[in-house]
Order: C-alpha cells, then sequence, then structure tokens
DNA sequence: CGCCTTGTGTTCGATTTCGCACGAACAGCA
DNA sequence: TGCTGTTCGTGCGAAATCGAACACAAGGCG
C-alpha cells in the first residue's frame, strides 16, 4: 500500500501538519473509498477507526424522538471522529454517515492515539481541530434558533460548496430538508427564492451555484465565523 | 487563603479527580464570588483564568447580526473556559457571563495546563469534560432546530435545576427569551402552559418547579441524553 | 401611602412554517 | 416509444411564532 506524499493530498489537516508528523502518521493510512450513505460512525458503537476526508462531505446528525437533523459537518478539512478518540471516550451519541461520495484517508484509533502521544505538535493541531468543531456546531445552533430557512440554506450550500470541487452539489430536496429539519416543500421554495435572486440553479438533482458572495448576504452573518476560526487554529491566517 | 477540602467542593468535576490529581490543583484555586451579569469570558478575548462553577451558572452566548443566543451552559458540574485552553488557543468567538449569580473556584490558565501535563489522568477528566460540552450543544442545535418553545423551554429549566439547589429559578421571562432565541410574549405563553398543566408555578421573577417528570415530557425526549453522557464519562456512571 | 419603574399578561394582525396532498416533470428501463 | 418510480413544483388550511403595542400588577422608594 503506497500512502501518498503530504504535497498530493487534500486534507487541509494533514497537509497543516509538520513535515515529521506527516511522516509519523502516514504507514497508519489507508486509501478508503467513501460511497454515499456509508456510516463511518454508528450512534453509540465504538470507534475503531478514524477518517481525513480527502474528498466528499461526512454529516454528523442527532437521532432523537422527532428526526434526524445534522448537527456537524466533515469534509477535507476535518477528520471524522476526532472528538471521541482525542478527547478519551469510545463512542459518542451521533451518527457519522458519507453524504456525498469521495475518499478518505482510515487511519486506526489506536495508531492515531499513538502519534498523538509521541508528538506534542501533532496533539495540538489536532485537539485545535477539535476546537474548529466545538466552534461550527455552535454557531449551528444559534443559526437553527433564529434563522429563516432561507439563510440557513444558504449556509449550508455555502459550507458544501466549500468541502467540494467546482460549484454543483448533488442534493436532493428531501435531503436538504432532512439536514436542516425543515419541511421538504420548505426547501423547494428556499430554493426556488435564490433561484429567483439568481444565485443559484437548479436542476434535479443538482444545485449549481452562481453566486457565492449572494448566498454569503443572504446567509446574514450565519456563514463566516468558524470558516475564519478554522483558518486562524489550523492554518495561522 | 484557604482552598476547600475536596470532600467540601460542590464542582462535580474537583469531586470526581482523584485526591492526588485534587490536591495538585488545590494551590492555585482561589474562592470567587460570581456576582450576576460577571462576564468571565469575553468574546475574542484573551483568557487568561478559568473558573470552576461551585453555584450559580454560567451561559455561552453566540452574538450575531440578529441578537444574543445561548449556545452552552456551564454550572457546577463544569469548568468555564475549558475549550478554549484545553484545546490550545486563548480566545472564543463566544460571550460567557454569569446567568445565575453563584460561586467559584478560579484558577490561571497557564497552572491548569501546567497541571494537566503533570498528570494524564487530569488530563483525561478533562479532556472528557469537553467531550461533554460537545455532546451537550449538538443537543442545542438539535433542539433549537425542530422543537417547540415549550419543550425547549422546558429543558432549559431542567438543566438550570440540575445546577441549583432548591427548585426555585430566579428568571425573567425577557432573559429567558433572549437565551431560547424567542420573542418575550411566547415565552410567557410557554410558561403559562406549563403552569396550566402544573408543572411549574410562576410568580414575579421567580419559577418554581413544581413536577421535574412532567417537564421531562414536556421536553419530549430533548432533554437527558446529554446528562447521560456527562455521568458516563465524568462519574463512570 | 402613593408614585414610578420594572416585569408580566394579553391581544392581534402579519408572517413563517408546517403538514399534507396531488400533479407535473424527469430519468431509467423495457 | 411507452411505462414506472422518483423528484420537484404547487397549493392550501392549520398551526406556530413573530413583532409590536398596551394594560395591569408588583415592589421599591420617597
Amino acid at each position: 500500500m503506497s500512502q501518498p506524499d503530504q504535497a498530493a493530498v487534500s486534507n487541509r489537516l494533514l497537509r497543516a501538519m509538520s513535515a515529521e508528523d506527516y511522516a509519523g502518521l502516514a504507514p497508519h493510512l489507508v486509501p478508503i473509498e467513501l460511497p454515499l450513505g456509508e456510516k463511518l460512525i454508528d450512534i453509540n458503537a465504538p470507534v475503531s477507526h478514524l477518517h481525513f476526508m480527502e474528498a466528499g462531505i461526512s454529516s454528523i446528525t442527532t437521532d432523537g424522538a422527532n428526526g434526524k437533523v445534522e448537527v456537524g459537518m466533515v469534509g477535507r478539512e476535518g477528520l471524522v471522529g476526532a472528538s471521541p478518540v482525542l478527547l478519551g471516550t469510545d463512542r459518542v451519541p451521533h451518527d457519522h454517515f458519507v453524504q456525498m461520495a469521495g475518499e478518505g484517508l482510515r487511519i486506526e484509533a489506536g495508531a492515531l492515539v499513538a502519534a498523538m502521544d509521541a508528538s506534542t505538535t501533532l496533539r495540538r493541531l489536532l485537539l485545535r481541530y477539535v476546537q474548529t468543531e466545538i466552534v461550527q456546531v455552535r454557531q449551528t445552533a444559534y443559526i437553527n434558533a433564529i434563522y429563516s430557512i432561507e439563510a440557513r440554506l444558504a449556509r449550508w450550500l455555502l459550507m458544501c460548496l466549500d468541502r467540494v470541487d467546482g460549484n454543483e452539489l448533488a442534493l436532493k430536496h428531501e435531503f436538504l430538508s432532512m439536514m436542516l429539519g425543515v419541511q421538504r416543500s420548505g426547501v423547494t421554495l428556499a430554493l426556488q427564492a435564490l433561484e429567483g435572486s439568481g444565485r443559484i440553479r437548479g436542476r434535479r438533482m443538482r444545485i449549481v451555484v452562481l453566486d457565492r458572495e449572494g448566498l454569503e448576504e443572504v446567509s446574514n452573518g450565519g456563514y463566516g465565523a468558524p470558516e475564519a476560526e478554522y483558518a486562524r487554529l489550523i492554518e495561522g491566517t
């Protein structure tokens, strides 16, 4: 098995770490396909592996009495399973599944923990990543409390856009409605509003973003702060 | 300055740690009053001190274009400032202030970090606490997306109740409306609904909880999971 | 005791979102 | 080409919530 060179990976965490830290991790990284719907971590099931996302998007969801809603999103900026493994537990009450197909680099939990124990710089980087996850979900809680469907949808599309190549997203309205925790027809109406103002174009199973800045306006401040915090904490910018 | 004995403290983290870990921390703990409204951490300001809450409640809020909403709650089960300091940054884009007056044990960030570097068991405990904060805020994001005002209010009252002695909460409707991100009149109506079903009794500036289990029913599954995860991760139950 | 500030109860129209249903458009497939 | 299942557009009454205003009540203070 040949692991990719650090310069060849897409994952922003792997790219941000020192060459030594990457070299220590690389022998344990196993390239893996991430097909749509693949469960990376089951709710309350032992977390044996983590996944550095290389492409595609994974969702963290809460399943409750009233359905399933997204409470976290991980793409190539992140590491699926980071918070439980780095913070000392082996299971979480949340589902983690592949929401947009892609690839990842899988690593065993034990190997990652060992690498972190051996390198303070690696530990520091990955713990900071966990902090960015916290900032993201606090923002989600805020948004879910007081923003309109249209603003929440705009933020969500932007977050997806940050994690894919190109400006197309392969998504069903029904799936979006579940992620946001709203009615499917509400998603259709919000998308039509965005399309009416020329910010996106919708086709069947596909959303093309035409005006990224327009979406940021619609998101009304809901998008941006967590993303800036990621840049600051992980990439020092 | 005499620090309290471990058996005498109320903070559940301090009580859960080993006697050795507590002994290492104790010389750095400074008892401090926490008056209503005191800011413990300012938004994006350096975090110099952390606070083990002994009594009272601190809120974590996001301030955005559309107002301020609570995105985290810390009482005597917790440590204000844990996530930034333990995860390697010195500031967070959130406000932390005292929402119900009480007391705490203050510690300098540097002293806590040093103690954690010296004890793997202490580090393990406190990182696990951060994980419980994550579980809490993911639940908040979930609830905010799809639960009614009444259910959210019931959950919020229960979370407060867990963090105070007795069954009375000193709260204004206006404050509640800000915490939940809803209209003040909506809070009044929801409280009346809870009072009508005999679960609480409201006076001016004061809410008396009469039927805790009734509130849990109203919260419709919104309350409980994060609390159970705290018990599991911190207290091993 | 009576004023005055603050907190709470109440109302009401506007708006958003829900919840549901049904038809139209599209894509795969025979 | 025609069939079929899926996805999307649409409409509509119901419900929840907003947003704002005003009246009333409680309690502090002079």
